[in-house]
DNA sequence: CCATAGGTAAACAGATCAGTTTACATTGTC
DNA sequence: GACAATGTAAACTGATCTGTTTACCTATGG
């Protein structure tokens, strides 16, 4: 009856990869460790994704959606003028490093794992790096900046070297420093 | 005689490793992968480095080196004015990536794939974080700013941001975005 | 000329990988 | 109760992985 009120069984393998494959790494987790105390078997899981491949698309997907979810709408739902919502977005993606640990973001990982091997999955990576600069150029086009495309790419750096060193440093203030530095780039 | 003079089997070992696990990342790129065609046979490399991560880390061992020569070296050679310096080392870094195409931070992939798995291989990804900023924060000391801590580390994080950006879209111009935050930066 | 050191080449072992197949259990429906 | 759909469990294939071992080659030095 509801459409989206019990989990489909594609949805619960992604939820599950998901996690296996964030934690473990894409190359380095196999199909077995997905599967293991899961309660899904490899036959299932091949008829609804027909290689390895096709289920990190899907989990990239999902990922894309989760982090509409999970960051950019509460960030944003947090003030009305578009200067506190930048803020608002380094804020938090702090939240989220410290509620889920240290992972960084999973489209990129897999875009560094599968450049130049599996284009679709690289571009997923690609994408994903161009859809967080775009969100800050609209925000900065928002804020009437001078010149919001290349001061919405500039945030847009300071947010993914932000990620990729507080999850190399396991220091979520990290993104309490680039949110500083982003401020003063508004300011300009 | 000359002790560096003729490359040592173990240098050449290492050379080669660390271009098949740039090219191929590291789960994904295989012993077997590193010997092709490379003229080392199995049984030497293995009586030089007794693991493939013993390999590995002597692999971002050299990576280490080779980032202080490639890049700060020649970058800090181009001018005595520690902002010039600083603005240097993003043009040097596009260059890098102009000559020897697309790829990132090899020591913080290394961290990515190994994070939770191999303490010294990770320790070596926060290790060239780490390292990073304090280049940048010395610079910002010698330029007499006045929170050389805390502009240090976003410009490190402009730079880390922008690495990991041009690789994702291809496009180095996205060091020149992020030079021109480091400036703006700067002048605060 | 021979011994030793250091190398290549390649077979091999055991684990694990992606993916297929066979067999069986469960469930809802007619 | 029969049937079809959907699932689990697990054996299996063939490739590939890390790492070991056996056998042979080649240079150098006494």
């Amino acid at each position: 009856m509801a459409d989206t009120a019990t989990p489909t069984k594609k949805q619960e393998i992604i939820a599950q990869a998901y996690d296996a494959f964030y934690n473990g790494g894409f190359h380095a987790t196999g199909i077995d460790t997905v599967m293991a105390n899961s309660g899904i078997s490899k036959r299932t899981l091949y008829k609804y994704f027909p290689s390895k491949e096709d289920l990190i698309e899907a989990v990239l997907e999902q990922y894309g959606e989760d982090t509409d979810a999970l960051l950019f709408t509460p960030a944003l739902a947090r003030s009305d003028d578009p200067r506190a919502q930048i803020a608002a977005l380094f804020d938090v993606r702090r939240e989220i490093m410290e509620k889920t640990a240290c992972r960084g973001c999973l489209a990129m990982k897999a875009g560094q794992e599968y450049i130049g091997k599996h284009a679709g999955i690289a571009a997923h990576g690609r994408e994903a790096s161009v859809y967080l600069e775009g969100r800050f150029i609209e925000l900065c086009e928002k804020a009437g900046l001078a010149n919001p495309r290349e001061t919405g790419r500039q945030i847009g750096l300071l947010f993914q070297g932000a990620a990729l060193t507080a999850q190399m440093q396991q220091d979520p203030s990290t993104f309490d420093v680039a949110r500083k530095a982003a401020d003063i780039l508004l300011a300009v």
